[in-house]
DNA sequence: GACGATACCAAGCAAGCGCTTGGTTTGTAA
DNA sequence: TTACAAACCAAGCGCTTGCTTGGTATCGTC
């Protein structure tokens, strides 16, 4: 199952926006500009500026301005999710289901859904307690697929630090490549970035 | 030379504030509000309530709130610039000096100055184009203390990784650990967690 | 003890904020 | 054609924001 694939799914069952519908195409705007400049610093006329409509008729859409921060969250954390699952079942063994997870993460941050995974790391603050336990609710289900394959690494004795240590390692580095990785200058490919991680690991 | 005798020389060349000035109580609340709700959620009425003056009563002492942001950024800089220094002045062997430094980092993210070490990782963003370039310029002097050791590292055959790649992902890294590392839960020390970095890298 | 500088207060202004409201257009299906 | 809901507009309300202003304590210095 490719990314398409399983993005066209999780449309199906109303899980994430498709990209050319109106919530998608807000939500998309959204992500850039809360990436851009912060949350608090875009205002609702920013937003409804981006899509071209009146700031009031973003409340059609959307009770509050934060709900709108918040399902841009959600939605990024169900696709992830999704295609971390598929990065696992398509890889043999646990070193190579690393290499995967990491992959994958890496083109998350720096692809398509990039100005979102930002938002997700820079803006939780701006949650309420409400909404924070709900969006880390559906983390929690993300981090188990990378703690059980740790785990197994751990078991296997390819790994002496603590899984959970190496994790939390490893979403800070991974998540801090979006503020110097560019991709598109051709001097370090994502491909050649996840080696230097499994080499800097000592699993190259 | 100690952390405390670079704090005390840091301030007769009045570099950083001392902490029982009125500026460096201001500095400190400020850190503190900021990493706790954000820069752009904390007002003027917050910082100025934290103190115990009126709101009006700052701008005696700061032009801007957004030079409030600056220099707590700066004066973070600068102390940590020092005590890095010192820290690998201590230290014999490249490795050894790493260790120093990853340890020192450590330190000042999770200890008395990690509030405002936060407020450096989160809240670059706030800072007006001129502030930014002011504080990057400083923060070039700091990164040059890292890529000089893990370039000799690197040398000597103790490194595969590229040094530039390998200090970007220790940024995020430990810059992460305020998300979640915890020093006064005793599972887990502070040389701990750097002895688990430096097996992560191989260099155990 | 007069003087100037420093630190602060009390009050409030102008601008921008999230969001509401009442009404109009657009799309869809019988 | 009619009926109705979804999508949107135009206007603006009430509140908060960063910051200003004019004036008053407090302090070290000669």
């Amino acid at each position: 199952m490719n990314q398409e694939k399983i993005l066209q799914s999780l449309i199906a069952d109303n899980l994430v926006s498709a990209s050319d519908s109106a919530r998608g195409r807000l939500l998309r705007e959204a992500a850039r500009l809360f990436r851009e400049k912060g949350y608090e610093r875009t205002t609702v006329r920013d937003l409804a500026a981006a899509v071209g409509i009146q700031s009031g008729s973003l409340f059609h859409h959307f009770r509050t301005k934060e709900e709108i921060l918040k399902a841009v969250m959600v939605e990024t954390i169900r696709l992830n999710t999704a295609v971390m699952e598929a990065a696992i079942g398509a890889a043999k063994s646990n070193r190579e289901k690393l290499r995967a997870l990491i992959r994958a993460e890496l083109e998350s941050i720096n692809g398509q859904t990039g100005e979102a995974m930002a938002v997700l790391v820079y803006e939780w603050r701006s949650l309420s307690e409400a909404s924070r336990a709900e969006v880390l609710e559906l983390r929690d289900g993300y981090e188990a697929l990378w703690l059980g394959v740790l785990n197994a690494l751990k078991e296997e004795g390819a790994l002496s630090a603590d899984p959970f240590v190496v994790r939390r390692m490893l979403t800070g580095a991974l998540s801090w490549t979006v503020t110097w990785y560019r991709p598109d200058r051709g001097d370090l490919t994502q491909d050649g970035l996840t080696d230097q991680v499994m080499a800097m690991l000592g699993l190259g």
